[in-house]
DNA sequence: TTTTTTATAGTGGTCAGACCAGTTTATTTT
DNA sequence: AAAATAAACTGGTCTGACCACTATAAAAAA
């Protein structure tokens, strides 16, 4: 086949190209998370490329999570609205030790723009439901919020949360003790819709006076 | 050398092990921005794998932005900030449009987190300046609110909002026109430390009537 | 000496081929 | 028809070979 990829005034790298071609045969075939793309051989063939060149695209799109690949089957779709990007990113970023405090500060700005955002978008009877299960049922405090976090209904923020949470976690700092009541006395600051409760009742119960 | 990367037990794969081998590296050498990595072929050599398994995660890593590459010298640090890779996830990831929700909602409430951080810990001195600037000086929305995340004086977010950004201008929506006024009257609720002017404030400025 | 030119060693970019370790499919045996 | 076996495929990795380009050291010219 004509390599696409390797004619002489293209001076940009194969493997990006290679990134290039796939996202088009993606789009061009209608392919979904959970498709099989064509075997490395086989792409290597098809674009007039080296097989190691395609798998330097393949393990770029890997690592961002695009694609999954399972030794002997293939290389199938993901489903990557999530970004490992973020994942990969903060690992990099959060090396500095310095950073705890920002941690703190934005997993808890990021708690109460959920919160936000539930008062904006929820169904009162999803709150409710929230409500019972938050009485009744056995949960931690990253259970809770994960709930929280779930019910605003914004991925990204769902993304960034879960690693907050865990660097969090791996702070080990002193956890506090909420009781049931208190969580349930949050749910009902956002049934009632009232944003600064919701803030005061929030602040409370993480036991800030202040940000 | 013992090859850290390729012992028994260890079924992940090479690459993905490179990966952390060169985020330990830049950690425990201190590499910044600018400085240079090892060659692929000293990188394989010291972690006893071949030279295109260190090219997979160079290559990975490189899509990300997270290294730049120029052939005949060498392999760098770089400033990340999410740059390359936004413009490949956003063609990939953002066809969805609860996703492109989702990342203008999220920019749009850390935006007006760190204005609530920077009442809670900015110097008056210090807005004062910011406002000068912002009446005198020509400057993008985006050039504005780098300004504003700065003061917020949290890295994360700053990180956070670096990438979000990207992606932001990567979705090619038409853009708001702010006056330098509109800008300076942010300002001046900051400094006048009142919060509930702030958020009325900078939704206007966004024009959003709504989150 | 200083400058310029020229070779050389080093670096990334790419390819081809080999082998291993799994999975799937086809074939044979029971 | 079912089970066991063989073959064909797929990804995972390594090695060695070139090429193109850059930086450095050596040699030649000024």
């Amino acid at each position: 086949m004509i390599p696409y990829v390797n004619s002489p005034q293209n001076n940009t790298k194969v493997y990006i190209e290679i990134v290039k071609q796939l996202r088009f045969m993606i789009q061009h075939d209608g392919l979904k998370p959970g498709d099989r793309l064509p075997s490395e051989r086989e792409l290597s063939e098809r674009l007039g490329v080296g097989r190691s060149s395609v798998r330097e695209a393949l393990r770029a799109l890997e690592l961002l999570g695009l694609i999954e690949t399972r030794r002997g089957e293939g290389t199938f779709i993901r489903d990557f609205r999530g970004n490992q990007l973020v994942q990969l990113l903060s690992t990099f970023i959060l090396q500095d030790q310095k950073a705890i405090r920002d941690v703190k500060e934005t997993k808890f700005l990021i708690e109460l723009d959920c919160l936000w955002l539930i008062i904006q978008k929820a169904e009162k009877d999803q709150l409710l439901k929230f409500k019972n299960w938050a009485l009744e049922a056995d949960y931690t405090d990253d259970e809770f919020f994960l709930e929280v976090v779930t019910l605003a209904d914004n991925h990204l923020f769902l993304r960034i949360w879960m690693i907050l949470k865990d660097y969090y976690n791996s702070l080990e700092l002193k956890k506090m003790i909420v009781s049931q009541t208190e969580y349930a006395e949050l749910i009902d600051t956002l049934i009632s819709k009232n944003e600064s409760e919701v803030i005061r009742v929030y602040k409370n119960l993480r036991k800030l006076s202040k940000g």
